[in-house]
DNA sequence: CTGAAAGCGCTAACAC
DNA sequence: GTGTTAGCGCTTTCAG
């Protein structure tokens, strides 16, 4: 089987010297404290033996496992791998890992997954939340867990998020509609138990009041999920309601792209008869034709930040850390937006 | 700060045992050796004090974390997060959790993430290597790791490993593009330093052989990346080679993709003019026009293969496990390939 | 069937 | 400066 591992005992025997002199001597900051000459002979045994700690038993000790958990709905969803990236950006150099699953918006399976990253002892959990509420990630906070949210805030909590700039991005885009000549806005809204479902949708309602863009209730429907089908399926709904409308404004990528092809296999054509908009830039767009007019977020930005924030916690510098990170967005004008006929 | 995890010693005080009985009261397969009715004492405490085991210390103890590595190339690249959902599928429920790592391609990176492993003790290694030679990972499973490798075979090994049938996959294609009638066939082939790029040119090269299909060494160019400008370069290489051809092969879906953008700027139709496949099916492909014929290849399912085969391993059921898995794949006509002109 | 005790590898008081 | 000792929470002999 495994072949035995160098312990700190082993390098103990070999320099004759004791265990807690050697870990002292191994350990960067304690080394100080240590005679230079043994520190180096202390060095050399280790390397020539190939030591490697254990950070299982160190973080028995320590209690601090230097892993951190990471909740996300599904890694299969593209826009979660460069947050992923952006997170390991920052923590992996510094020798922490992290523990990535899933939780497919699924409370249960939420409950069940957190309760995993506690058994395990993360230091800190970065959650990439949707669902609007999970009161046991408030609970894991209030117990003293260091918890970082993305794209979400935990209502009533002093937990830390980062989020993009929704309304900015909604404004932006509602204001380069407007510019086009657009007055008959659609907007194909995103689930509301998600977050970003329920905060496009205020924020498209907000700006369309600033700009002076009257919202027409029957323009606005609400997909279940944030997929092609039902892009598609909501936009079919919003044709039979009979109201006119040129431009229609998506809460996401995917739900545009459905959107699109269902106006196209009805002979409408994107951008010319109708302009169509989404939201995310997700990897990729740029392939697909038309090429989708957008809302940038930062992906591998916010999991920087959230790892950022995380990290301070985990240094107990709690007290610096502010409680809203909101990271700026950016509007890509591409093919789907065109004048209005 | 955090607050005080009950422990063993807690549920021992509180019903009057001692740590080792409770121990074993809670060991689903030690229970049976306690009276039922002290089981459920014990369960009753342990449930009411809200005990959860601590994983970290277990493991000191027994050598198993419990946790498995995961090594990909690079999780922004579609094709890793179905593969990782699916080894998860069959991990998480047995109650591993899997760190997962991204190597970049790079090789000393590869090195260092392979010790980081192995400090956290992980209990075995899923590698979806893409480099052709990597020593490191052989010494890791000669030391007794349990290992599996994804896409690729270590020469000289007995680590096992699943692939996909990438010989069958370029084989049915050149044979659908033969009954097209295209004998001019060009390839543009992935890097060599990748496995897949290089089993898919050796493919390339025996299927037209079996097929009696002349390759022209011109008609064959490699890409330094699989991604879409390496596509739209090699094409490009291709065309002013001067030899004609009538279809295009390509290593994978993006180079592909970059082929036939490449093809459109010169005013070339595919598939009218010129046909072109793509090899894996990756995600949204059907949301790209024109829709690309594609080889798709088990990702999913290979990500549960592997997981199994490791889960043997770990279990030192090693005598049972083959060294070769090769799962099989499917030939995805669609709109990118039409008869030769 | 249950208790006692040792020990996984490491760190952190406390001595010397 | 370095050694001693204790102990993190758990599992696992070995007694009883």
């Amino acid at each position: 089987m495994q072949k035995k591992r160098i312990t700190l005992k082993d390098i103990a025997r070999e320099t004759g010297v004791h265990v807690s002199t050697v870990s002292r001597a191994l350990d960067p900051v304690e080394r100080r404290t240590i005679t230079e000459e043994v520190v180096k002979r202390i060095q050399a045994a280790a390397d020539a033996l190939g030591y490697r700690p254990n950070r299982i038993a160190a973080g028995l000790r320590t209690n601090r496992t230097m892993t951190v958990g990471v909740m996300i709905p599904d890694i299969t969803n593209v826009i979660f791998p460069p947050i992923l990236r952006g997170i390991e950006s920052v923590l992996e150099p510094l020798g922490y890992a992290s523990i990535i699953v899933n939780t497919d918006s699924d409370r249960d399976r939420e409950i069940r997954l957190l309760d995993v990253l506690r058994d395990r002892g993360v230091d800190g959990i970065i959650h990439a939340a949707v669902l609007r509420s999970d009161p046991s990630i408030s609970q894991a906070a209030q117990d003293g867990l260091p918890v970082v949210t993305l794209n979400r805030k935990v209502e009533f909590s002093e937990i830390p998020y980062v989020i993009n700039d929704e309304d900015a991005g909604i404004c932006q885009m509602l204001r380069h509609l407007q510019k086009l000549g657009h007055n008959r806005i659609a907007h194909i809204a995103g689930p509301q138990d998600l977050s970003t479902g329920q905060l496009r949708l205020a924020a498209f309602r907000r700006a369309a009041d600033d700009l002076s863009i009257a919202v027409e209730e029957a323009l606005i429907v609400t997909a279940t999920r944030f997929d092609e089908v039902e892009g598609g399926r909501c936009l079919t709904t919003l044709l039979s309601a009979g109201k006119p409308f040129t431009a229609v404004l998506c809460a996401n990528d995917r739900l545009a792209l459905g959107a699109i092809e269902a106006l196209r296999e009805r002979g409408i054509d994107c951008p010319r008869d109708i302009s169509v908009t989404g939201f995310n830039d997700m990897p990729f767009l740029d392939l697909i034709r038309p090429k989708l007019t957008t809302v940038r977020i930062q992906q591998h930005g916010a999991g920087r930040a959230a790892a950022n924030i995380l990290l301070q916690l985990m240094n107990d510098n709690a007290d610096g850390v502010s409680l809203e990170t909101v990271l700026p967005v950016e509007l890509v004008v591409r093919e789907s937006t065109a004048p209005a006929r």
